[in-house]
RNA sequence: GGUUCCAUAGCUCAACUGGAUAGAGCAACUGCCUUCUAAGCAGUAGGUUCCAGGUUCGAGUCCUGGUGGGAUCACCA
């Protein structure tokens, strides 16, 4: 349709004013709703080809398309845009057509195998808020690609060694007296987690301690038994000493057992998980033969860097001087290891902008080693979520633990829907399942409708919304449309001819929409834009429900047809809450 | 200080990548449940898009310079 209406404006202007245009420099536009039409196409930046005023130009171009296409039923002229109205026979046999598909949205041309690595969690903690953005974002954009048609492989890299998991394990050995998740009756990552404050504690009060016997705040630091105890356990680790790895192998699995919980109540999953422990010593061998072939360099203390400076990055350290790996090191390593797995076209990062400049040199670092997947390398960075008082921070306790967040979603939906007497006729356990259902789902929305580059600024001590622009609201109108088509006696199937509300061709040129907002949030994995789609499938849904009745419509065939409305909704939003992650209710 | 991202209604966010009169939600106010789910709908009010220039038919969007904020520039991960 878009198509053949850029193919009359081409025809239009070659008999017009004798030029040949691309297809590609024909757009359309939707229209601004303050306006009359569905397309528009902006007449402005041709007037030195029509040498007329815009109106007038606008008007020839309207009148060639119109007597050509019979789909449009007419057109204005506002200044330079020309705007296209549809005629009903259009839009109703584009319905048509919507409620044979088996699935909503085209595919994409080229699909691709795409990696897409998310999560990364260290397991020295429990997850916290700004997991869960980071968690929710990779899932989706994951079910985003893969619903547009690339092969998707979700990964979790996981960061299971270094000084900071030596650090929980020091102070587990200190303070804990064996305690385990069993015995404290505590989720193993938090049972850790409590370890690694613990520990933060005991610095804080050994450096208190020394600055007070006259060091300086430098001096205290490495004086520090604690730290250098730590570092000695790290050491021992790179060993391999025995005691140290059935501590480190304890811990860890209770963390893991911990994090599966959390993952599978946001309802996240993988295809693969790669460790840092597995990943870092492929990383140091790459360092060292990159060191052979001249890309990297050493300095007289023995350490390994990279140059970037020509790349107006600055020098980077690759490898320590005493042989340890660094960051850098373990994500080398494991990009390649990614990649001789799945040999995937793109391998995307789902990270924090604060790690813009790691991910600038790790995928430098890998074309200077020419590495294939090098150009494939692309870091999806996104905002932080902060909270009024600043950054998340783990060891001082300033942060939102995901595990009591979703409970208090679950708790807060518990609470509206009681204060709506919605809880009747329905047993416990489907009760449950539907404040799960409202209290993820807020949160998922809450979330995911923000642009992902924008930060996010969450204040505990305002809830998350049930009303509005809300996943509550999307759900909710989910639950309407299954009410309706619950008691419809009608087939949904579409009818013969019959006239169209402005609501209702308002809803179906918005369902025509949805191809290209697939495509865009693909490209750009963004489902902020699945979400805004979400949101206004919902708004122009209810503004009809509102105004016309659909199982007492005044004639079968108009029940029929707004059925089949009521249908494509459903299935619409149904199938971008998928895309989000979201679960959509039949009842609420 | 270098690099980089950001600044839109009281608050939280949009604006189809340069298009028309900058839109939603929350909060405030006014209507609408005897009728398919009122967690809804319709409406009122709320703006010098941080400031100053520039580019052009047209700028919240692009360029330059400010101001304010975040991130990063570690032998931390």
């Amino acid at each position: 349709m878009i198509q053949t209406l850029k193919q009359s404006i081409q025809e239009a202007f070659k008999d017009l004013f004798d030029h040949s245009l691309s297809l590609d420099e024909v757009k359309i536009e939707n229209t601004n709703p303050s306006f009359e039409g569905s397309f528009t196409f902006v007449v402005f930046p041709f007037l030195r080809v029509t040498k007329k005023k815009p109106e007038e130009s606008g008007e020839l171009i309207g009148a060639f398309v119109h007597a050509k296409m019979n789909e449009i039923a007419s057109f204005n002229v506002v200044k330079g845009f020309l705007n296209f109205s549809l005629t009903q026979e259009y839009w109703l046999s584009y319905l048509g057509e919507l409620n044979q598909l088996e699935r909503l949205g085209n595919k994409v041309r080229e699909p691709k195998k795409i990696m897409v690595e998310y999560s990364s969690p260290n397991t020295n903690k429990p997850l916290h808020l700004g997991h869960v953005r980071n968690n929710l974002l990779g899932y989706s954009i994951s079910q985003i690609l893969s619903y547009y048609g690339h092969e998707v492989i979700k990964a979790n890299l996981i960061n299971d060694r270094g000084i900071h998991i030596c650090k929980s394990m020091l102070a587990y050995q200190m303070f804990a007296n064996g305690e385990t998740p069993e015995s404290g009756n505590i989720k193993g990552d938090h049972l850790v987690g409590k370890y690694y404050v613990a520990f933060d504690k005991a610095y804080k009060e050994e450096q208190a301690q020394l600055i007070e016997s006259g060091l300086t705040e430098d001096e205290a630091k490495n004086q520090s038994k604690l730290m250098a105890d730590a570092r000695e356990m790290l050491t021992k680790w790179e060993q391999g000493d025995k005691g140290i790895m059935v501590l480190w192998n304890q811990l860890n699995n209770w963390v893991y057992d911990g994090f599966d919980i959390s993952y599978a109540r946001m309802g996240v999953d993988f295809d693969v998980y790669y460790k840092e422990s597995q990943t870092y010593l492929l990383g140091k061998s790459m360092v060292l033969e990159g060191l052979e072939q001249g890309v990297f360099f050493k300095k007289d203390d023995g350490s390994i860097w990279v140059d970037l400076t020509d790349d107006g990055l600055d020098q980077k350290l690759l490898l320590r001087a005493d042989g340890t790996s660094v960051y850098m090191t373990q994500d080398i390593g494991t990009a390649d290891l990614k990649y001789n797995d799945y040999h995937m076209d793109q391998s995307v990062y789902i990270v924090g902008n604060e790690q813009d400049y790691h991910f600038k040199v790790l995928k430098l670092v890998l074309q200077k080693l020419q590495k294939p997947y090098a150009d494939g390398v692309h870091h999806m960075s996104y905002g932080m979520v902060e909270l009024p008082t600043g950054k998340l921070k783990t060891r001082e306790g300033k942060v939102v633990d995901a595990d009591d967040l979703m409970e208090e979603m679950h708790a807060t939906a518990k609470e509206r829907t009681i204060e709506q007497g919605k809880a009747d006729g329905l047993s416990t356990d489907a009760l449950n399942e539907l404040y799960e259902t409202l209290g993820l789902g807020a949160l998922k929305y809450f979330l995911l409708k923000v642009d992902p580059s924008k930060r996010i600024l969450f204040n505990p001590a305002d809830s998350i919304d049930f009303q509005g622009n809300t996943g509550t609201f999307i759900q909710y109108t989910y639950a309407r449309c299954s009410s309706i088509l619950r008691n419809a006696e009608h087939e949904v199937t579409m009818p013969g001819s019959v006239k169209l509300e402005t609501s209702e061709i308002d809803l179906i040129a918005h369902f025509f929409k949805f191809d290209n907002v697939l495509e865009e949030a693909a490209n750009h994995m963004s489902p902020a834009l699945i979400a805004q789609y979400l949101y206004d499938t919902a708004k122009n849904y209810n503004s009809f429900y509102n105004q016309c009745s659909i199982l007492k419509a005044e004639t079968d065939s108009l029940v029929k047809m707004r059925l089949v409305l009521t249908r494509i909704t459903a299935r619409m939003i149904e199938t971008c809450g998928r895309l989000l992650g979201m679960k959509m209710p039949d009842r609420m």
